[in-house]
DNA sequence: TTGAAAGCGTTACCAC
DNA sequence: GTGGTAACGCTTTCAA
C-alpha cells in the first residue's frame, strides 16, 4: 500500500500523495503500530540500557544524551535500574533480553557469570560504560576510576595534604566506588603518603544525607585527617555540609573532595573540587557507537576512554605556587 | 496448533503430548517469539511513562518508586522526556502509542489538542500525576500547585514577610512552575500582601546554577524584596548559595523557600524551607492504581490528592510565638 | 508512482 | 484433547 510507504516517508512517493496521506492520517488520529512493524521485519527497534540509579544525576544525564541523541533514529530506549547489584542486573539483563533489544548498554564491567552467559547467547552488540573493564563483554566507553582518583590525590599532595580518608559506600555493592577507593589507596603509596583511612557512610547507594551523617558519626576523630576524599560529589557535599556546621574551616582545618562534577559541587559554598568525567559526553559517544554498529561501520570491539579533568574548587588549597624560572640567558 | 498451547503450558493439552514438544522444541532450538505474541494478542506489556525531564530528582523518584512496583508484575516500563514542552510530549506521545502500551501515565495536565486526540483513539487508561487538572484526561493522581504555595506565602506572612518576589523559569513552557507562580500570586493577594515581583531564571528547565545566575543578576534590586519563594529547591539552593557569596543573612535579610523537599534542602546550610509533595508516594499510588486497572477492579476514573506539606528549614523565621494561654481557671 | 498479493508467528474460534 | 482456519498490521516483491 502506498499508505504505508508514505508514512515512512519513503521517496518513491509522489509529493501530494505524501502531504494528503499525512494529513488524513492526523486527522482520523492514527497511530502507526511499531509491534507489527517489529513483527513483520524482526527488528525490535529497542535498544536496552541498565543504570545502577535512575536517580543519580551524573547517570540521569548519561541516559539524556543517549536517549535524545537514539530518539532521532526512531530507536527506543529500555531502561531498567541495577540498584548497583550485579544479582539484581542479572534479573533485569534477564527481562531486557526477552523484548529482543538490538543492542544492550550496560553501566560497569561487573556481572555475574550467568548475565554473561545470557548476553553471549543474545548473540547482540554489547557496549559498557562508565568503566574500563578488563576483559570486556564487547565495546567500551568509559574512564578509569583509578585515574580520577590519582588526579585527586596527587592534587592533595600537592597542597601538602598528608592524612587522607576516603568516604564511600560499604565495600560489596559498589564496584566503581570501591575501584575509587583502590585508586586513591594506590595513588597514596605512590606518593609515599601514611596509609589512606575509610569513613563508611553505609550501603550503596549512598548520597548528600549519608555524607553528612558519616561526618557527623566521625566525631573528633576526623582530626585526624587533613583531607576527605570522598566518592562522589553529593556526598562530599554532605560531608561539607556537616563540617561547617561543626564550625570548621573548609579548606583551612580540611580539604574535601568530590566526584563527577555534579551541579551541586558548582554552586555550593564554597565550590567542591571535584572530577570531571563528562557523563553527556559518555552518552553521546555511546549513541555515535551504537550508530556505528546498526550502520555495519564497526567491525571489531571498540575502547574509547573518555578521560576525565580535574576541577579546582574552593575546598581544596591551590599547590604553593613554583619559583619562577629565570627566562632563557 | 496444540504446539502453541504446550508451549504457553495450557491444561488443556495432554501431559505426555505436552512433553514431547517441549522436548523436540528444545531439540531444533527452537525460541517463542514474544514479537509475535505481542503483536497477535495486542498486549505489549509496556506502561508508558512521560516525564518533563529525567534529570530532576523528584521526577527520577516517582519513575523509580512507579518502575519498581511495576517490574514486579513482569510490566516493562517506556520512559520519555517531554523537556517541559507540549509539542514535545506530542511527538513522545505519537511514538510510544506505536509501541501499543497497556497504560499511558503523563506527567502534568496540560497536553495539545493532537495529544489528547491520539490519547482518546488510542482507548488505554490513562493518568495523569503531579497534578490536579480541571479536566482530566482519565486517572489522576497529584496536588495542587497552587496550594502547596499557599502554604509557603502563609508561612512567610505569619513570619511578617511582606515584599515577595517568586524565582522561576520564563513563562511559557513549564506549566507547573507557572501554576506555582500563579498560586503565590493570589495567596498573596489573598492575604493583602503587595504584588509579587518575578525574577526570571531563564527557560526551563532550571536548577542550581540557574538561580544563582539569577540571584546574581538581580544585582542591589535584590534589596526591595524579604522573601523569595523559588521554584523549586535546586533553584532556591542556587539563590541561597548566591545571598551568602554577596554577604546576606539568612533568613535575617532574606528569607528564601523551595519546593520537593529534594535532599539538597535538607543537607544545606542553612536548610531551605520547602514542600514536601512525596514524589515516591506519587509512584506507588500510580503502580497501585494501575494494578487496580489491570485486574479489572476500577470502574470510573480515580482522582487522588496526595497532598503536601510545609516542611520548615532554617532560611525562613518560625512565626512569632502566640501568648501562652493562662491554664483554665 | 501506485497497487495487489503473500506472508511474518502467534492465537481465537470453531470443528472434530 | 486435538487440529484447521483465519486474522492481527505491516513490509516485501512483483506487476501495472
Amino acid at each position: 500500500m502506498t499508505v504505508s510507504r508514505a508514512l515512512r516517508n519513503d521517496p518513491s512517493v509522489n509529493k501530494n500523495t505524501r502531504m494528503r496521506i499525512h494529513s488524513t492520517a492526523r486527522h482520523m488520529g492514527y497511530v502507526y503500530d511499531t509491534t507489527a512493524q517489529a513483527f513483520r521485519t524482526q527488528k525490535s527497534g529497542f535498544v536496552a540500557v541498565t543504570l545502577p540509579s535512575v536517580n543519580n544525576a551524573n547517570f540521569a544525564e548519561t541516559f539524556r544524551a543517549l536517549s535524545y541523541e537514539l530518539e532521532q533514529d526512531g530507536v527506543q530506549l529500555l531502561l531498567g535500574s541495577t540498584h548497583y547489584r550485579v544479582e539484581k542486573e542479572e534479573q533485569l539483563v534477564r527481562q531486557l533480553l526477552a523484548r529482543k533489544p538490538e543492542a544492550l548498554v550496560l553501566t560497569g564491567g561487573h556481572h555475574t557469570g550467568a548475565t554473561r552467559d545470557m548476553i553471549a547467547a543474545a548473540g547482540i552488540p554489547i557496549v559498557e560504560m562508565w568503566d574500563l573493564p578488563a576483559d570486556p563483554l564487547g565495546h567500551v566507553v568509559g574512564f578509569s576510576n583509578a585515574d580520577a582518583m590519582r588526579l585527586i590525590v596527587e592534587h592533595l599532595a600537592n597542597s601538602s595534604r598528608q592524612k587522607i580518608a576516603f568516604v564511600g559506600a560499604s565495600l560489596g555493592a559498589d564496584m566503581r566506588g570501591a575501584e575509587r577507593r583502590d585508586g586513591v589507596i594506590q595513588a597514596a603509596r605512590a606518593l609515599g603518603l601514611p596509609e589512606v583511612g575509610f569513613i563508611d557512610a553505609g550501603p550503596a547507594p549512598i548520597s548528600m544525607r549519608h555524607g553528612f551523617s558519616a561526618f557527623e558519626n566521625c566525631g573528633r576523630t576526623i582530626a585526624q585527617y587533613d583531607a576527605l576524599v570522598c566518592v562522589s560529589d553529593p556526598v562530599a557535599f554532605g560531608c561539607l555540609s556537616a563540617a561547617l556546621r561543626m564550625g570548621l574551616r573548609i579548606p583551612d582545618d580540611l580539604a574535601i573532595t568530590g566526584f563527577g562534577h555534579f551541579e551541586v559541587a558548582q554552586v555550593s559554598n564554597p565550590r567542591i573540587t571535584t572530577v570531571d568525567v563528562q557523563a553527556d559526553q559518555i552518552g553521546h559517544d555511546v549513541a555515535a557507537l551504537l550508530r556505528d554498529i546498526f550502520e555495519g561501520r564497526i567491525d571489531r570491539p571498540l575502547r574509547r576512554d573518555v578521560g576525565c579533568t580535574l576541577i579546582q574548587g574552593e575546598t581544596t588549597q591551590m599547590p604553593p605556587r613554583q619559583m619562577v624560572k629565570p627566562l632563557a640567558g
